[in-house]
DNA sequence: GCAGTAGGTTTCACTAAGCGAAACGCTGTC
DNA sequence: GACAGCGTTTCGCTTAGTGAAACCTACTGC
């Protein structure tokens, strides 16, 4: 708690915080304006990053930029981890912090898979497992990846799924009833499943963008209502899944700042 | 020259990269280990990462990861820049260094279409600028990008120029004479044009690869012959162009290691 | 041609930031 | 119940880091 931090490294990420906001390149003097250092230590935190790497100095413009370095940081565990492997320790995490169970479920088709279930000890069960399939318009994880697609695709799901009477009865004609249901996941910025599939078992789910901004994937906290209230569910649980959401959405590459570019596109 | 560098922030740069190094985590008995820090240093460092979410610590295993911010560092520099704007200070860098012309193009169909183009002053001029476009197999530049294409890609592209008679005799019976020196070229690393799209100039060119390993790009640099002999142009200038290429490839995300297990499938 | 400005680089004396050995406490193991 | 291993804290020492100031270039404008 009350350890003594680096304030020197603290420092020096800073500077690189503020290159990555300026890629074009900065040059001393701007670099002490945006991190309030004085001239000579601003001077010698980038002599040293330029040493290590990380930063890559041209004299002739006298502007420093991003170096190869900083680079290599975060793509060696982008590259080397899939998204189940790079999930699994931040819902186990997520879980213990809420007691309750955690998934992550891509689409598939027209289904949802399992990628990563954590469980917690409790005398009710869900027989799910990591490889098991549901049907995506009827699950929170299925309708919160839905609600990010493309037209096209949307379309072809809708089309496929629609083959089941049952489905298209529940869709409304070509899908309306569920489109509309997708913009409000899109407005809220998660889904919501109280009773759909199973009676008395409720569930939130959260997207998880990758570095293109795509949704490829989503978690859930799936509850018995009789246990765990749906407003406590959204209440209490729901921030933290998307605080974690958030947090893995990052780790796979994905920036903030587009999100509301994209919103402004729309 | 003889500035005072600060350690603290390459220690702490050193930690952060022995964990993209080790992408499923890691104890702090194993960073002292690796980092040869002491123990009391190393777990100061570890909370200062981890209060900058530079690392995220996980409670139940005890290990540290990679944190959302190191993500952030990179990626914000690599989406918002091409190819082109990220090349252009390094190609005037490496310019400058061998008072030569330097280029980047990249393939579009079965042409080399410049992006970038550095001059140096000088009596004798060539007439490229920024857009144009020259056959790709007769060109430094082309053949080092066609070098590392697939193979159904570069079908495609001989069947292209195959239907000019002229081409076609040059490159061989379905391109078998392109196809050799194509061989050459990845296993040297570079390409080289003796004065075969005009005498007396010559060239040498390196692939500029992306995050994923493939080759979207190339430089070159041209002389003239009569100024700067084939021998300089390979013994002096070739090791700065290349060492450009990889930093350039670095930035776009390139891994050094992904070479090697390339290398090692073939 | 010279004063003036702005950036880059170096100096230097001060001091607190950082150091790391050691101690402490917790947990699990044999 | 002794031991081992890890995380965390303490504490006196000292060196690494600090930042004001001086110094050196360029440029720029008059």
């Amino acid at each position: 708690m009350a350890v003594r931090l680096v304030e020197s490294l603290a420092k020096g990420l800073e500077i690189l915080h503020v290159f990555s906001a300026n890629p074009t390149g900065l040059r001393l003097p701007e670099v002490t304006k945006l991190t309030g250092l004085p001239k000579a230590t601003a001077y010698r935190f980038l002599q040293t990053l330029v040493s290590e790497n990380y930063l890559h100095f041209f004299p002739a413009a006298g502007t420093f930029r991003l170096g190869p370095k900083v680079m290599s940081l975060g793509f060696g565990a982008l590259l080397s981890l899939d998204i189940a492997e790079l999930a699994q320790p931040y819902l186990e995490e997520l879980s213990r912090r809420i007691h309750q169970n955690v998934n992550l479920g891509t689409l598939d088709g027209v289904e949802v898979v399992y990628l990563v279930r954590i469980k917690v000890r409790s005398i009710l069960g869900i027989n799910l497992t990591v490889g098991s399939r549901i049907s995506a318009c009827n699950s929170a994880i299925g309708k919160a990846v839905l609600a990010y697609l493309g037209p096209e695709q949307l379309q072809l799901i809708i089309d496929e799924i629609s083959l089941d009477p049952a489905v298209a009865e529940k869709i409304g004609r070509n899908g309306k009833l569920l489109r509309q249901q997708l913009a409000v996941i899109r407005k809220q910025g998660y889904a919501v499943n109280d009773g759909e599939t199973v009676p008395g078992l409720a569930s939130v789910a959260a997207p998880v963008r990758n570095a293109k901004g795509l949704v490829e994937a989503a978690i859930n906290v799936p509850v018995f209502t009789e246990l765990c209230s749906l407003k406590t569910l959204v209440e209490v649980h729901l921030p933290l899944l998307l605080e974690i959401a958030r947090t893995i959405s990052q780790l796979r590459g994905y920036q903030e700042s587009e999100e509301r570019e994209r919103q402004a596109g729309l």
